[in-house]
DNA sequence: CCCCTTATTTTGAATAAGTCAAGATATTAA
DNA sequence: TTAATATCTTGACTTATTCAAAATAAGGGG
């Protein structure tokens, strides 16, 4: 069972395994970059009677474990993945709002290492690259 | 005058020249990684009619037109700066929420040349770092 | 310098996103 | 199986921001 991975997952975090949790793991692996919202629409498809609050506790708490994590595009509800641990980073479509994947270009893990950093210690590099999507820019340049 | 390079600056974008804007430039030079809430506080110092929904109005016009950067860390509102262009990102501390400037470490504008943009044609790239400022590894190492 | 056009601001209400807190329930260790 | 407590639910609340219509002000043409 793929469950199985996710409840040894949140054990070895000290957390309890609930139904709510593997749902919102097990929906954001389908669906990476979803909002709040969509992870509770998509997590009542399974479980109607799991409340909002519920996974808004649950996304909280599994993103201080590091089991998921946040980003924030402007004008955009933060966003939740399962994709943790590989320095990738994303690109959002200032149109459109669309989302994608995008390993960094200049190696392994580069942008973790700023040139000074003025005495933070850094645990995460969110990049985000804004523009304009092939789609998008089809439709404007009709 | 000061002003001039600002009033300036907004008739090469087709704005017209308000003593709102002039006061919000004025404010995020002075003080960059601004909230519009603080913004509005010390806009207010000087001119305190000047009303919440116009510094909105005017953080909006002037962002778009590419004369201020907005930028969103999770669990903070939107932060402007007048520092555009230059393509610097920024470090903020988990802890107490402090935001500072880092010049990215691998040369002139890296992260604007993803590997694979997905078809997007890229115009800005935001590296946000997060991590524990001194401070704040301090007080919690006591 | 004054007037006209229209960009900008104001006012007031409304919405979206997320948090807080207290009591009910469910998980897990013993 | 039971006890302890982590998690969930409910409902109200806060914060950040937007919307829309009427009032005002900027700047070009006479």
């Amino acid at each position: 069972m793929e469950d199985m991975d996710h409840s040894t997952l949140m054990r070895e975090h000290g957390l309890r395994v609930t139904r709510g949790r593997l749902a919102v793991l097990e929906v954001l692996e389908k669906h990476p970059h979803s909002s709040a919202e969509t992870v509770v629409a998509m997590v009542h498809q399974e479980l109607p009677d799991v409340s909002i609050q519920s996974v808004y506790n649950v996304l909280n708490d599994l993103t201080e474990q590091g089991i998921l994590r946040r980003f924030a595009p402007p004008h955009s509800p933060a966003l939740y993945e399962t994709r943790v641990n590989d320095n990738h980073h994303h690109a959002i479509c200032t149109s459109c709002g669309r989302v994608e994947d995008v390993d960094c270009a200049v190696g392994h893990a580069p942008c973790l290492t700023p040139s000074d950093s003025h005495g933070m210690v850094i645990q995460i590099a969110d990049v985000l690259y804004q523009g304009i999507c092939e789609d998008c820019s089809k439709a404007a340049g009709s």
